[in-house]
DNA sequence: CGTTAGCACTCTCGAGTGCCGAGTGCTAAT
DNA sequence: ATTAGCACTCGGCACTCGAGAGTGCTAACG
């Protein structure tokens, strides 16, 4: 069932008219856009031939016509022609991005934000681990009688930390000892390999009565979780009142609920690969709340085994091609700045590579 | 110009019917609620007269009463009665907030998205450092030849940690010798004290040439700022659109758009003390954007020279009466958990004060 | 004098109606 | 295959009208 070359232009025509007007396209309309010389009832009969086929509908008899999901779809595989994102959004990116380096948090939230703001659609970030973290390197740190630090290197290269107050006193001996035991036989292995007989072990080894090593260890695998846990922001969602298609407040405030819990967020379709732009059109959406509604999401390389997402949730009636444009970029963009920069960004920067404990992805 | 008692109970009743059912309240209405044996032609002399004092208005002629924004605030202030939040939401706030301690970042949300749960309104939360927050304490790990991690404990007894990677290489004994100086001049001083000058001191004393006192300098001074910011989150915004003053999309648009922008939460109302609930009623809101929405806020002790504060954005026809309830709760609930009971936390979880350095009241 | 019943009056809201225009599908001619 | 012409459909808009809610005023009453 190939289309013919006409009838691609008339879709798209469609297509491209509805995004832009947000209300049924007629055929006198398609016959303007496309400057060809044929009349509109020749377009009429074209149209009437693409609605048979389900890629057009009609809100009702006498109106105009509208792409119906399959049609998107096929505009979105096929028709759709590669759109270079402004000169002056392109400025807008590089400049938000590049100001500071930030934190991986910041980042983020900056991302999702800079994303909503120039699609005018809500957007969400992510970023999960992949790959395992494990703990590189433990430091106590002796404050008084009855406080300590604990500072870890995890395997990513963040350092986290936490101050400890007992209720019993500790002598920097213990911790000294505690810290080579913990070295020893904490380090480099995953979360689930600290199990409650390791931890009764290393309390007999350096003879903890006082239940310090549980502490840690609590703290180890807490850490180690988290670092695998993956975080999720929606930013803008408000920018879904300004289309027409939420006029109805309660259908915007639905899907806004919706978008807004987190969970099902993390349910979003997300692409496969790095680079890999994902289009989810409409009933394609396994939610029920985003049947009317589509996604787009890019996944990027974050460096750190590290993989980022930004998407973009909107109307059926989304300007797929502009929203293309702009995730590419910035993807493209983030990959270059995080992933294959590492080593290079040092020198930019000579001394510091920013992995201040308190920031990391994988925080909400 | 003080009312007479039946004038405060018709104001009453008109500002509760009106908070309730969303619609001008009218003379009949006012009868049934007050079970009083007048007949409605006397209670409408009454609201005439209100009227004329200006406690209540009309929106057209031949509708009931709604009240003005003086009316609310004689209603706050004069006749609003003390009202105890629902068993079932003391619960649930209990619950919440009992969990986990978790972090003050986490607990922030949590607050301010309970609370927007609750009084379907939206919620913003913030905290601040009162007092001025220093260095406590240096240590320096040495992690390989070119790599170090800063550790600092700082006065609010939090820890920060940043992971540094140098281009020349550093020994264990240099790293000794710093944090000794370190500890000597740069711990128990604000950060505008942390001057070029010093630094320039300290970089003689240990004889660095690579720049190290120069990277700590800039990380403690960053440290010290971000102390002292102000974080500001908002939940639940979405909660406005299902009251009927914001069926109109784009109002609601515009003030949701208001509520994202963080600069303008931060200058939103905010009561001078501990315990002390500030209501600002429509006009009395400096914004022009909250002209017509109220303001309730309640500022706790959160311990450790900070302050944290929750406040709730609704139309002036907001349930003022449970909102207070419900914040005052919540205030105190926060107040007794993070304020006078740091030492006796202590007991009830013997051995950690979750001070991890990853998360920290200031962070947006 | 305060209160009240009665009444005329005002104004909103929703239902009902008719018209306009955009757009279609069909047909017959090219 | 394309096109002009035409009858037809249907949503949207303006308009009207009546119902209902609520008011203010007045005159009567205790």
């Amino acid at each position: 069932m190939s289309l013919s070359e006409r009838k691609k232009e008339i879709l798209r025509a469609v297509v491209e008219l509805y995004v832009k007007g947000a209300e049924p396209v007629g055929s006198r309309a398609v016959v303007e856009k496309l400057e060809s010389s044929v009349s509109s009832a020749t377009i009429r009969s074209e149209m009437a031939d693409l609605e048979s086929m389900g890629l057009l509908e009609q809100p009702h008899t006498s109106a105009g016509r509208i792409p119906s999901s399959n049609g998107y779809r096929i505009y979105v595989n096929e028709l759709m022609q590669n759109q270079h994102i402004s000169g002056d959004d392109a400025k807008v990116i590089d400049s938000e991005l590049d100001g500071h380096l930030a934190t991986p948090t910041n980042l983020l939230d900056k991302v999702g934000k800079l994303t909503s703001r120039l699609t005018t659609y809500p957007a969400y970030a992510m970023a999960s681990a992949t790959g395992i973290v494990c703990i590189a390197r433990f430091d106590l740190i002796y404050v008084d009688y009855s406080t300590f630090i604990i500072v870890t290197l995890l395997s990513n290269d963040t350092v986290k930390n936490k101050l400890v107050h007992l209720t019993t006193s500790v002598e920097p001996p213990m911790l000294t000892k505690l810290s080579a035991v913990l070295n020893a036989s904490f380090t480099g292995i995953p979360e689930e390999r600290i199990t409650p007989a390791l931890i009764a072990a290393t309390e007999r080894a350096v003879g903890d009565t006082a239940g310090i090593v549980a502490i840690i260890a609590g703290f180890t695998i807490e850490l180690l979780v988290e670092a695998k846990t993956v975080g999720t922001h929606i930013s803008g969602a408000v920018n879904l009142l300004s289309h027409p298609e939420f006029k109805d407040v309660d259908k915007a405030q639905r899907i806004i609920r919706y978008l807004t819990d987190e969970k099902e967020l993390a349910k979003l379709p997300s692409p496969n690969s790095p680079g890999e732009l994902k289009i989810t059109i409409g009933p394609e959406n396994l939610a029920n709340e985003l049947r009317d509604s589509s996604v787009m999401a890019i996944k990027y390389d974050a460096g750190n085994d590290i993989q980022g997402l930004i998407g973009v949730v909107g109307p059926t009636r989304m300007d797929y091609s502009k929203v293309a444009a702009h995730l590419s970029y910035m993807a493209q963009g983030l990959s270059w700045l995080l992933g294959g920069l590492n080593s290079d960004l040092l020198q930019l920067n000579p001394s510091t590579k920013n992995t201040l404990g308190d920031e990391h992805f994988g925080e909400e």
